[in-house]
RNA sequence: GCUCACGUAGCUCAGUCGGCCAGAGCGUAUCCUUGGUAAGGAUAAGGUCACCGGUUCGAUUCCGGUCGUGAGCUCCA
């Protein structure tokens, strides 16, 4: 609409947000504009959307515009400084290690990296140097300056420093593409931008740590050594940030799995996890409570052998497509497979007899143990395991019940992550290159999974090719204390399993019809849903799942008799206590109570043995007070049906 | 699987630039203490310094390999 002149000198308006409008000369740079405008607003900024488009402050306002100011508290504001600071990142290491080719540096939340090929390798106490570097670098403000360049040029530029790894990525972008570079100093780096005007826009500056990548994310190509880092504008941004991965490492659950004496790894089975007695206490309530749950929604439960045939593998496709993940075994001779997935178990159930259209939708559940070799470097405490109990269920039904039944388990799934107040995100995943079936199928199962999602209007993210060989899957994730996602449940949509076993059911027309099926967990596994449990309450379990719910403390010997009979009396109301009648102080048993996270603590001395009542302590609310015996256990009771 | 780092008592960690009996705190055991809401005191036990080789007069320490663990990549519930 405006159009602009090349008169000079010629009075432009800018409308900006928050701040009304501002007429300048053309061809004044926005950090220009904002130094007359207002002086923290200048020193606040990082960027600006010009017209919808992010730029630089550099950027000169050439025509009537609307203009809205980023800063540190805009999310992209955030990622250009972050971006910024990878790149002075580079130019230090650069300056430090000359012979260093780079890859990649972007921003990411909470920080940024960047990829570097060294000629000899760098380690942990070079970070510091480095960071040092970078305050020198930040010291000089060296001014950025936004280079658009032909493809040839840019070619020429990097081919000279003997950036390969760049020319490779300039030789991939399409034809016509502006390249743009991005200068400061003697450093050059390929950059769409946008970003921060100079080096010294950058205040308070850590590298976190160092760690392997592959060159395009691609394990057959070279392995760089990527840094990972963090920056903010504010000393205390960056303190509390410091404090939050501290505060985080102390809820991790492999930490607390040791000091709550719930589960162990051991060198003799990487990847087998134990669990202690307190650790299957929690498991086996989450299996008592899913149970239930399921029993409500109408699932039947199997349970099928761990150890099977050849045969079944080759005929599930499993043989093919996943023996890498496979362990196997010898019977009299005969090959069998230790099972990775339930599902082929369930098929033979299901071909045990002739089904009706009228036992539809049949929903066989199954706790299943499967075994899968992972990766050793993918290992990760509980999370990341080699044996794991899935909660399983198959879901045999007319294909006109798909909708209704995948609908009915993204209830179920959302009923359970609510119970224990987890919030989640889900996503789509398509055909993998690895995949059975035909195309047309694919296409269906996946239409008919996104219909599901939009129909219920719930937001996901679309994972192309990340889906499982035999169908397209619907995922939930959740978040561990530093924010890293994992799957947990997952909704599958299968045509082949039906096919592969040839299931077939009665239809009302007296002939027999293919089953549509689905696999589906909500927990996913037991053990990684676990372990986020543990992140999750930063192993304060709700009581309903506390491993001890209850502890008894008398004060001297003298109330042992009484202590021995609350104990008593609680446990066989089912309560899961303990005594503790070592001869300590009240004190130093309470405080051990508390940190082993026992919601109730029991103190009984002289008045209590009287009054047959106990002192009742609660680990967050502290002291309640006095209540009689009787009292505390109903409502002990109560509070542990109300899974509160 | 790959890159880098790490592996010392049940746990958390010192330490040894190659050399006498390898240390601390917590925990455990025994004794003293019987103390009212987050650590009472004393004594003791506890280690093939992950494992296997090599270098060396001598290795927990240096080198190589193996196993395990961590961060991340790849892969996945």
């Amino acid at each position: 609409m405006e159009e602009s002149s090349d008169r000079p000198g010629e009075k432009i308006v800018i409308r900006i947000k928050d701040w009304g409008s501002k007429e300048v000369t053309r061809g004044t740079t926005i950090l220009e504009m904002l130094g007359d405008l207002h002086q923290k607003l200048k020193k606040e900024a990082l960027a600006a959307r010009l017209n919808g488009k992010i730029v630089d402050l550099n950027t000169p306002l050439l025509e009537n515009a609307s203009l809205e100011i980023l800063t540190f508290d805009d999310p992209e504001g955030a990622e250009i400084y972050r971006h910024t600071a990878s790149h002075v990142m580079a130019q230090a290491v650069k300056r430090l290690y000359g012979n260093v080719r780079l890859g990649i540096g972007p921003p990411i939340s909470n920080g940024f990296y960047y990829d570097f090929d060294f000629t000899t390798p760098i380690s942990p106490d070079d970070l510091e140097k480095i960071e040092e570097q970078v305050k020198q670098i930040i010291k000089e403000d060296i001014p950025l300056q936004r280079i658009e360049v032909s493809r040839e040029e840019a070619l020429k530029i990097f081919r000279e420093k003997g950036e390969n790894f760049k020319v490779e990525l300039i030789s991939d972008l399409p034809e016509g593409e502006t390249i743009s570079c991005y200068r400061q100093g003697d450093f050059i780096d390929l950059c769409v931008g946008p970003h921060l005007p100079s080096t010294g826009r950058l205040n308070f500056f850590k590298l976190l740590n160092l760690a392997g990548a592959y060159w395009r994310g691609n394990e057959n190509k070279p392995m760089l050594q990527r840094i990972y880092g963090t920056a903010f504008p504010k000393q205390k941004m960056l303190e509390e940030y410091l404090h939050f991965l501290e505060e985080a490492r102390k809820r991790d659950h492999r930490k607390l799995g040791k000091e709550l004496d719930l589960f162990s790894f051991h060198e003799e089975g990487p990847g087998f996890p134990f669990y202690h007695p307190r650790g299957i206490i929690v498991r086996r309530e989450l299996e008592k409570f899913w149970r239930d749950e399921h029993q409500k929604a109408g699932y039947l439960e199997v349970e099928t052998p761990l150890i099977l045939n050849r045969r079944l593998w080759e005929q599930s496709g499993h043989w093919e497509h996943y023996k890498e993940n496979m362990y196997f075994t010898k019977i009299d001779g005969q090959d069998y497979a230790i099972k990775p997935m339930n599902c082929p178990g369930s098929m033979l159930i299901y071909k045990t007899g002739m089904r009706s259209y009228r036992d539809f939708p049949l929903r066989m559940a199954e706790m299943g143990l499967v075994h899968r070799h992972e990766k050793s470097g993918t290992l990760h405490g509980l999370m990341r395991v080699r044996s794991f109990t899935q909660d399983d269920a198959h879901i045999f039904m007319l294909p006109e019940q798909i909708e209704s039944e995948v609908g009915g388990v993204m209830e179920l799934v959302d009923h359970f992550y609510k119970v224990f107040g987890f919030s989640y995100h889900v996503e789509l995943s398509t055909r993998p290159e690895k995949a059975m079936g035909s195309d047309e199928m694919w296409e269906k199962a996946t239409s008919a999974l996104q219909s599901v999602l939009d129909k219920r209007g719930i937001p996901y993210k679309i994972n192309e090719g990340d889906g499982a060989f035999y169908g397209p899957k619907i995922d939930f994730h959740l978040q561990d204390s530093l924010g890293r996602t994992w799957q947990c449940g997952t909704i599958q949509l299968d045509f082949q399993m039906p096919e592969k076993f040839d299931l077939s059911y009665i239809g009302p027309d007296g002939q027999k019809h293919r089953p549509a099926m689905i696999h589906r967990v909500v927990y996913g596994a037991m053990e990684r849903f676990f372990a986020l449990l543990i992140e999750h309450y930063g192993g304060a379990f709700p009581l309903w799942l506390a491993p001890v719910q209850a502890i008894v403390i008398p004060i001297t010997d003298r109330q042992r008799g009484y202590a021995l009979e609350v104990n008593d009396l609680l446990r066989h109301e089912k309560v899961r206590v303990e005594m503790d009648d070592r001869s300590e102080k009240v004190g130093y048993k309470i405080r051990e109570a508390q940190v082993q996270k026992v919601p109730y603590m029991l103190v009984i001395g002289d008045k209590e043995v009287e009054a047959h009542s106990v002192a009742v302590r609660h680990r967050e609310r502290g002291d309640l007070g006095i209540l009689s015996l009787n009292a505390f256990v109903e409502k002990i009771k109560e509070e542990i049906n109300e899974k509160k």
